[in-house]
DNA sequence: GGTCCTGCGTTACC
DNA sequence: ACCGGTAACGCAGGACC
């Protein structure tokens, strides 16, 4: 039987002491596909130099008769063979080692300890990475599949009748084919429940949003509409859900948070009503891995938690305060959650229920859609990273990075390093951290006629060009050798030294760098959703190399190359921010890849021209590109101090767009009030080039905040909870609302963001701590004048109008002849 | 009882 | 434990006078 197929969630399962790969996906028909696949399981024994060829023989017999039994399952070492690879860039003879079971690769390897043995690598790759690296089948990329159908087999247990899909096939060749769009089948779901506590109250309802598919499953109350199924009981509603689910037939089911809690509930409740949430292929239910988080995972269906997508992969590209379902969908989608205030109460008392389900069926609207919207991104980072959807819509940034790396690992015939183990990652993090990157100190003042230069991925394109990475660093100083700048390192000033000829590391990473721009420059020529993902993939993974080789828990760690590239960093800034002086331009601000300089005399054309000469003068692939030019920008003091504030600015380009960086303006926690001040001073400012109107706009607002004409609203103070409230030492206003919220019955997690506003406070006895006015949005007060205007608005502006040596307090007291506290 | 400094805490920039 | 260093700045806590 020959198919055309696409991958979509891998597993294995083992068969007589073996394993096989059991990939689900779907047909070009439609049709879902379970495929089996043998898969050969193996590790290597790097061998130190000069072992005798007899030497080696004897111990590849040795090897191969290793055997383990672990309960009924006897692991073997199938046989050996001998290679030349490399490993961290060097080259090694190395002993493949196969074994019967993946499972028991760990402890086959742990076995194999004779002293001509350098190295055991690659036992602790996942059974997924080792058969997609083997057998280049790739996630969500169409094949050509010629297989064996088995149709209630013997073979493998009987495994295919066991499974619920249209068809099992048992793999025979897998060839490339011509690629088809492929559009999976989405389910979203939600449920609704009493409480929050975890699996202590029923869960209400249930809804369910697929392709023209709308249903809420509840047992509380019947409704006219017609997308509610009313059931006898929570256990019927249950039954249901998984029942739905089989029929619908999904590749993904998506959630808003469903790790932490949708997924997890449904699991409990499905425990105490003694029904099993079979919701497999299998039949299996979920099963949860804990990390720092809850990993939910379904067989042969891809769970997808579309909010921890969104934190590590999307959030840069979002400008929604806080990552709730509601932000982000009105962001993306224009959309949002139904209001339904019973929710905000601490307990439900007679809910309208026709409202509730509407509000419960909105939740998987927004997630169905949201799935969609951002379909593109999931499916490129897959396609590109190379491994399972289920682990790219979870993935940290550094596990992006590595597996990327492994998945390019093979053209230069290189075992993988292994992953830290606990006391190798506990030393790491005991390192001195290394000097980070140069910020410039910036003359306060409004300047005009300026440009930005900054670099092209600027790490990544250092350890390209000087060939910085664990495996290329070099002991000591080698004639030919890259050298870093003067650091500083374990207390220290050192420089290290890296080897030209060049490394696998930075090889993977020019490649990448080239694809960054082209698929750049594809997204600019042809802009599409698709063209546009593929573009940000590469750029995420690129801009996340640097990290990745500095963080503890890296198998390419490397703290050296970490500094030398930051070296690197520092010295280039500032060797543009002179060459620019140098060239008669002044340089006025620059933070670790980008300059900011007044053009002085100088013309578009000649910027242009200069930064074509600097390019052609800077090594290796380094790149200097024009971000902007700019009619005028703004640099602040600092509120305390005279010197000017870094990362603190504000441009306005040719167009007239306007550029905010660091002001309180784009700081949450800052009241609206201030921040939209703020901005508009910025914004008369910036459009006009002077003052005037400026004053007259904060003149108009002190007055209405004096008249209490600033609704609530304006001034609500959000910041985020971090930590447990237990853990905080300093009871800042915020922990102490949320002390409240918890007397009040409000339940508190870590990351919810507390809003409040301050109030006046009569009894001025004694020294006034904030806190103590702070209040509760829906606590009565008054707000407190002095506060909003001294804490809040003023400071937000003053060091703007001191630019225009204006002291903002005393302009307005001076021109009332009048007190501020009578104005 | 006021003033100043320091550390905690949050959020931003790149 | 899940990319990391640089930086601003409010508030509380405590030393000091």
């Amino acid at each position: 039987m020959e198919i055309k197929f696409i991958p979509i969630d891998y597993d294995y399962f083992d068969w007589k002491s073996k394993s096989y790969a059991k990939i689900i996906g779907r047909s070009d028909k439609g049709k879902r596909v379970c495929i089996i696949d043998a898969c050969e399981i193996y590790f290597w024994a790097i061998l130190n130099s000069n072992v005798s060829s007899k030497k080696i023989k004897q111990m590849q017999k040795k090897i191969e008769k290793i055997e383990i039994q672990k309960g009924t399952r006897i692991s073997r070492v199938l046989k050996t063979e001998l290679y030349n690879k490399n490993y961290l860039g060097k080259s090694y003879k190395a002993i493949k080692i196969f074994v019967t079971n993946f499972k028991d690769a760990h402890s086959i390897a742990s076995k194999i300890d004779f002293k001509e043995v350098y190295k055991r690598r690659e036992y602790d790759l996942t059974f997924t990475t080792k058969y997609i690296l083997q057998k280049k089948l790739n996630p969500l990329t169409w094949y050509q599949i010629t297989g064996e159908l088995l149709n209630n087999s013997e073979e493998f247990g009987g495994i295919d009748s066991n499974l619920d899909v249209d068809f099992c096939l048992k793999i025979k060749e897998i060839k490339k084919t011509e690629q088809i769009p492929f559009k999976p089948k989405i389910l979203a779901y939600d449920i609704e429940t009493e409480g929050i506590e975890m699996g202590k109250t029923p869960i209400l309802m249930i809804s369910l949003v697929g392709e023209n598919y709308r249903k809420v499953l509840t047992w509380k109350k019947k409704s006219r509409k017609s997308y509610v199924e009313t059931f006898k009981d929570e256990e019927e509603m249950l039954e249901e859900f998984v029942k739905s689910i089989k029929k619908y037939d999904p590749d993904i089911l998506v959630g808003y948070y469903s790790d932490g809690f949708d997924l997890p509930y449904l699991k409990i409740r499905a425990e105490k009503n003694k029904i099993k949430l079979n919701l497999g292929l299998d039949n299996s239910q979920p099963k949860f891995s804990r990390g720092r988080l809850l990993t939910g995972k379904i067989k042969g269906i891809t769970h997808i938690d579309l909010l921890r997508f969104i934190q590590t992969v999307y959030a840069q590209y979002l400008k929604s305060e806080t990552l709730s379902l509601n932000e982000v969908a009105f962001e993306l989608l224009g959309e949002k959650k139904l209001d339904f205030s019973p929710l905000k109460q601490t307990k439900l008392k007679n809910p309208n229920w026709e409202d509730f389900f509407k509000y419960n069926l909105q939740d998987s609207i927004l997630a169905y859609k949201l799935t969609e919207k951002l379909w593109p991104d999931l499916l490129e980072l897959t396609k590109i990273v190379q491994e399972p959807l289920f682990n790219i819509s979870r993935a940290g940034l550094s596990n992006l990075v590595e597996n990327y790396i492994i998945h390019n690992l093979s053209k230069y015939n290189e075992i993988a390093e292994k992953h830290p183990i606990h006391e190798e990652i506990g030393k790491r993090r005991e390192q001195k951290r290394v000097e980070g990157a140069f910020v410039f100190r910036p003359i306060p003042g409004l300047y005009e006629n300026l440009a930005i230069f900054d670099f092209t991925s600027m790490h990544t394109s250092i350890i390209v060009s000087f060939n910085i990475s664990k495996a290329t660093l070099l002991e000591k100083k080698q004639k030919d050798s890259y050298e870093s700048p003067e650091l500083e390192f374990e207390n220290k000033k050192t420089k290290f030294y890296f080897s030209k000829k060049p490394g696998f590391f930075p090889l993977i990473l020019k490649e990448l760098f080239e694809k960054r721009k082209r698929f750049k420059q594809e997204y600019k020529k042809n802009p599409n959703p698709l063209t546009k993902a593929r573009s940000n993939a590469f750029k995420l993974l690129s801009a996340s190399i640097h990290g990745y080789q500095g963080f503890f828990g890296a198998r390419y760690y490397s703290l050296e190359a970490s500094a030398s590239v930051l070296a690197f960093v520092r010295k280039f800034n500032k060797q543009i921010i002179e060459e620019m002086n140098k060239q008669g331009y002044n340089s006025i601000y620059a933070d670790t890849d980008s300059v900011a300089f007044k053009l002085n005399q100088h013309t578009k054309k000649q910027t242009l021209d200069l930064l074509e000469k600097i390019n052609q003068q800077l090594p290796g692939i380094m790149e200097l590109d024009l971000e902007d030019f700019y009619k005028r920008g703004i640099w602040v003091t600092k509120r305390t101090g005279e010197f000017g504030a870094k990362k603190k600015y504000a441009l306005i380009n040719k167009k007239n767009k306007i550029k905010i960086r660091g002001f309180e303006t784009v700081r949450r926690d800052w009241c609206n009030l201030a921040r939209k001040t703020q901005n508009k001073i910025l914004n008369l400012i910036l459009t006009t080039g002077n003052e005037k109107k400026a004053l007259t706009y904060i003149k108009k607002i002190i007055k209405k905040i004096k008249n209490r004409e600033i609704p609530l609203d304006q001034l609500l103070i959000k910041t985020q909870l971090k930590k447990p409230l237990s853990e905080y030492k300093s009871i800042n206003p915020h922990v102490m609302i949320a002390k409240k919220m918890q007397e009040k019955g409000i339940p508190i997690d870590v990351g919810r963001l507390i809003t409040y506003y301050i109030s006046e406070n009569k009894n001025k006895n004694k020294r006034e701590l904030i806190r103590e006015k702070a209040k509760l949005p829906d606590e009565p007060g008054k707000y407190d004048i002095e506060y909003y205007l001294n804490n809040q608005v003023l400071p937000s502006v003053e060091n703007i109008f001191e630019v225009f040596k204006i002291n903002i307090k005393e302009f307005i007291e001076g021109k009332k002849q009048k007190k501020l506290s009578e104005f």
